[in-house]
RNA sequence: GCGGAUGUGGCGUAAUUGGUAGCCGCGUUAGACUUAGGAUCUAAUUCCUCCCGGAGUGGGGGUUCGAGUCCCCCCAUCCGCACCA
């Protein structure tokens, strides 16, 4: 019989299910291995060719390690809650619980056809509520810890309030123990790692929620690509910037790309630099301050106004000519001197009002004010004025910054907008300096030595940095310090398909629900549009309160707020969820904890993560702060979830164009008979129905009706298409659905042809041209069983020593093939061998067995199926990894390559066995050699073992 | 602007990590078997060529007996961040 992959596939995916094949327990003698991809949103549009790319990699990688004879954990799951669930149900009032079920339903479906090896028992779904409880408990845990920057980990916040207790400080004036409830968590609030404080956030007025810095792109949401603003709002945070070091820290411990590491060090954005406070010199005390020892903020009783910058150029400090704040800071309106107040609110409204995309896209443009108020240089006493921008950022820093334009880009540009004086600070030669009016840009570089800079002038920068540094500590006026770019996740959003928040408030005061009556589930309800008063959806539900006594949800017409109280009405974000999934896996059905000590224990934490880059400062960085604080509070026990992690490259789509004559909508012109690109207006045609760049035009007339009297100008009587590589999207008509390679090839064939296509890391645009070529190989390896009329038939026969070497050549590239994860080479391993085998018309069980244990990671159908017919009845899932021997490997004798330096080249055979010495001594011996050398001795012989052998002269 | 990567035939890619560049596959060409083939098999296929050879891994330089691989300078493309002081 042929190769019937319609009819091997579907009997072997049957029994694996029926033998629980890929089962897989807590426990085992076999070492462990933990193999995880990044599960899916499902999506309604289902799998595309470029989601299992990832999956079919780890999944041959699992399988392999299997083999190797390794308790392989190799879940999988959804990341079910999110946005176009809800979308659509804003739309079509369907159900977001009903449409996710048909969605993961549709999933399973493709990815069944596949024929992964995950072990279903442990699905999780993050909409799931038996999943949920341990987020929103994870939730509490962060509410209830704070971070102890002596122990440099999370600790109970009681630990904090005994401490309070015991000190009792003076908090702004009061003490704590005079503190009443409301005063004591508002304080406390500022030190829980989930906290909510007023905040500002990127508001999507379109989504009609709060997004994540990661969420937002050029000023535009991810999701739907609506504009976002910035917003004041009182929201719930992660506080993950109490991690930036260790975040920093730990990705020295795992094996990443450098790249990722890289994208995720730009992103945490760590910045050593000074904290330096300039005294302020308001016009009405218009006394030149005296130096500015007398201005120590932390120890003057009454101190005169100042405030706090942070620059990473200390060393520049005697360059300062002017200080800018950002426009929401609260100094503005203290210091702003009466003529120059309508101007500075003018210019302060605007500035907020500005949307970020506008912000954005007018960066290089100057604006800012004068406020009329003056600062002191600490170290040279100079009065300096200044202004208001908003090229100085309100979340970075301090909100103000010291401007010193000779040497700052940004500084410069503001210097030479408003004709304020360029200091020249820094020279890249001692004592060497040029008129700054002559700059045509600012010296930005951390290079040279300083200059006209008091008792720094002549130091080397770095040096400089120190000093400044040293001074203002001495002085008691600031102090080192680091800086970060990371921001504190916001962790509400206005949704309703999403985590509740555990959360209920008591006079404005939130406390979270007791653990015991989690997961607090998410209530039903129609309408899942924000409410008219512009609450949440969840503000439509009426069990949504909560009866504090009884611990129970009750119907908020009750709340009388003495014991029956409302409840958080946002819901938390995607990344919440899929933020400890994978500690999920590892005991999935647990009820009474989050995942059992023992469960952890044994699979530690993942050994290999596959998955896509674009979580590279997303659900990376937040499942890694997650499992740093699961590992604070003693549930994790490694402190980096994710030890290897493999980021796969986008499949880009191959969108075909129709060209649309613009003066006559009816007319499509092929593509070499477009002259000019501006007459035409491309569209996007559904790859479906072009083939090879041609246009099936009858079925681009039936495709849609404003179509259906379409007529064409052709080429040669063909309509040739025009083609770009885009992202692969529904909306491009480029998705390329694996059902129908599937269908027409079998699940072996698109497995193998989706590593064939390149390196997993590599992004490339989606193909089929390649697949009948894998295709073919496993029609050839299936003949190597089965005679001419199509019979199973291998021989017991020995093999030669030609086919053993085959054989084992093939086990050893393989094997290191897929150690270091490069499957495009094993695939290109597999038909070279097969080939080989063919024309030696080789069908010996001593050869064709192990090779159908080599393939059974790559083609596991097919190789379940030899398997079988081999004899075998257990699956082929159970054999052993066959071993290479290296005495196979060796040759009875080598060619060498000679060369003389260069010049004159020739091959000799040498026999296997021999040495370098033998080797130089034969080389020498050659009538070749002798001539060449003509009498004279060899100035160097250089020998690489079995490769070549050069000869100077 | 800053950071990271990549650049090899008509195309996707490979090269034992410094050792005969172009493996494997697609495509193309010729042939065999065929009623037929979109099945299968065989051969050729980097470019130029007076068929003697010559050039060749984005361009230029360097190190080396030897460079696709290492170093320096450009060029191009892709990705990430982007007024982060």
């Amino acid at each position: 019989m042929d190769y019937n992959f319609n009819e091997i596939e579907p009997k072997w995916q049957q029994y694996w299910r029926d033998q629980h094949t890929y089962h897989v327990e807590n426990k085992s003698d076999k070492p462990h291995f933990y193999v995880l991809d990044m599960f899916p949103y499902p999506s309604g549009a289902g799998l595309h060719v470029g989601h299992p790319l990832g999956y079919i990699a780890s999944d041959i990688y699992a399988r392999y390690k299997r083999l190797r004879g390794f308790n392989v954990l190799h879940p999988m799951g959804y990341d079910a809650y999110g946005l176009p669930a809800e979308q659509y149900a804003i739309q079509t009032g369907q159900h977001p619980a009903v449409t996710t079920e048909q969605n993961i339903a549709r999933y399973r479906e493709q990815l069944d056809k596949i024929g992964f090896s995950f072990d279903w028992d442990r699905e999780v779904r993050t909409c799931d509520p038996d999943y949920y409880k341990w987020t929103q408990w994870t939730f509490i845990q962060l509410f209830n810890h704070y971070y102890d920057e002596e122990q440099q980990k999370a600790r109970p916040i009681s630990e904090l309030v005994a401490k309070l207790d015991n000190e009792n400080p003076d908090i702004d004036g009061k003490k704590w123990s005079d503190m009443d409830e409301k005063e004591r968590q508002n304080y406390l609030m500022n030190f829980r790692l989930a906290y909510l404080a007023d905040i500002p956030v990127n508001w999507c007025a379109e989504l009609g929620t709060v997004l994540a810095n990661d969420e937002v792109v050029n000023g535009l949401s991810v999701r739907g690509g609506y504009p976002v603003e910035r917003k004041l709002m009182r929201q719930w945070s992660l506080r993950i910037t109490a991690y930036a070091q260790r975040l920093v820290d730990g990705l020295e411990q795992v094996e990443w790309s450098d790249s990722l590491k890289e994208i995720q060090r730009n992103w945490i954005g760590r910045s050593e630099g000074a904290a330096v406070w300039f005294p302020l010199d308001v016009p009405t005390n218009t006394n030149v301050l005296p130096g500015a020892q007398a201005y120590m903020p932390q120890f003057d009783p009454q101190p005169v106004p100042s405030f706090e910058i942070f620059t990473t150029r200390p060393d520049t400090i005697f360059g300062v000519t002017f200080m800018v704040l950002c426009p929401e800071h609260e100094l503005i309106e203290q210091i702003t001197t009466p003529e120059h107040k309508a101007e500075v609110e003018e210019y302060v409204t605007w500035a907020k009002n500005r949307s970020e995309r506008e912000r954005q896209a007018e960066v290089k443009k100057v604006s800012g004010v004068f406020t009329g108020a003056y600062a002191v240089n600490p170290l040279t006493e100079e009065r300096i004025p200044i202004y208001v921008s908003d090229y100085v950022l309100a979340g970075y820093g301090t909100g103000a910054i010291m401007a010193v334009p000779a040497h700052d880009s940004r500084d410069f540009a503001f210097a030479r907008h408003f004709n304020l004086p360029i200091r020249q600070v820094v020279s890249l030669e001692k004592d060497v300096t040029s008129d700054p009016a002559t700059w045509s840009e600012s010296m930005d570089a951390k290079t040279g030595y300083s200059v006209n800079s008091g008792f720094v002038t002549g130091m080397k920068v770095k040096e400089a940095m120190a000093a400044v540094i040293d001074k203002i500590e001495q002085m008691g006026i600031g102090h080192r310090t680091v800086n970060y770019r990371l921001r504190d996740a916001i962790f509400s959003r206005q949704r309703y398909w999403g985590e509740p928040f555990p959360i209920y408030y008591k006079e404005g005061i939130p406390y979270p629900i007791p653990e015991e009556c989690l997961p607090l589930q998410l209530p039903e309800i129609k309408d899942f549009k924000p409410t008219a008063t512009g609450e949440p959806p969840l503000g439509h539900a009426d069990m949504w309160a909560w009866d504090e006594t009884n611990k129970r949800i009750v119907s908020k017409s009750l709340i009388d707020n003495k014991t029956i109280f409302p409840l958080e009405l946002s819901t938390m974000p995607g990344f919440a969820g899929s933020s400890g999934y994978y500690l999920r896996y590892m005991d999935p059905r647990n009820d009474k904890e989050y995942f059992s000590h023992q469960a952890v224990g044994y699979w530690q934490n993942v050994d290999l993560y596959v998955g896509g880059a674009e979580h590279g400062t997303g659900h990376l960085i937040y499942a890694r702060f997650w499992n740093k604080f699961l590992f604070d509070i003693g549930l994790a026990v490694k402190e980096e979830p994710f030890q290897k992690l493999v980021n796969q490259g986008m499949i880009q789509g191959r969108s075909s164009f129709v060209y649309r004559s613009k003066a006559d909508n009816k007319l499509f012109v092929s593509k070499g008979l477009v002259k000019d690109p501006d007459s035409v207006t491309p569209i996007h045609v559904d790859i479906n129905i072009v083939d090879n760049d041609i246009l099936d035009i009858e079925r681009f007339r039936q495709w849609r009706p404003e179509f259906a009297d379409a007529r064409f100008e052709l080429e040669d009587g063909k309509y040739i298409c025009g083609w770009e590589i885009e992202k692969m999207s529904k909306s491009m008509f480029n998705v390329q659905n694996p059902d129908d390679l599937v269908a027409r090839y079998g699940a072996d064939t698109l497995r193998m042809y989706e590593m064939f296509l390149g390196p997993v890391e590599q992004a490339k645009p989606w193909d089929t041209k390649g697949i009948e070529g894998v295709f073919r190989f496993f029609k050839k390896f299936w003949r190597l069983f089965h005679d001419d009329s199509n019979t199973f038939a291998v021989s017991d026969e020995n093999p030669t020593k030609e086919e053993l070497k085959i054989l084992h050549q093939t086990i050893k590239k393989v094997t290191d093939d897929i150690e270091r994860f490069s499957f495009n080479t094993s695939v290109s391993t597999f038909m070279i061998c097969a080939n080989d085998l063919a024309s030696l018309k080789c069908n010996k069980r001593a050869i064709l067995e192990p090779l159908t244990v080599l393939i059974a990671p790559f083609a596991p159908h097919i190789a379940e199926e030899l398997w079988h017919l081999l004899g075998n009845t257990e699956s082929v899932c159970t054999a052993q990894w066959p071993q290479y021997d290296e005495h196979q490997l060796v040759e009875d004798s080598f060619t060498y390559p000679v060369s003389f330096n260069g010049k004159m080249r020739f091959t000799i055979e040498l026999p296997a066995n021999c040495t370098q010495d033998d080797a130089v001594a034969a080389v020498k011996g050659l009538p070749e050699t002798q001539k060449w050398l003509a009498g004279k001795e060899p100035k160097k012989i250089i020998f690489v073992p079995k490769r070549i052998i050069n000869i100077v002269c």
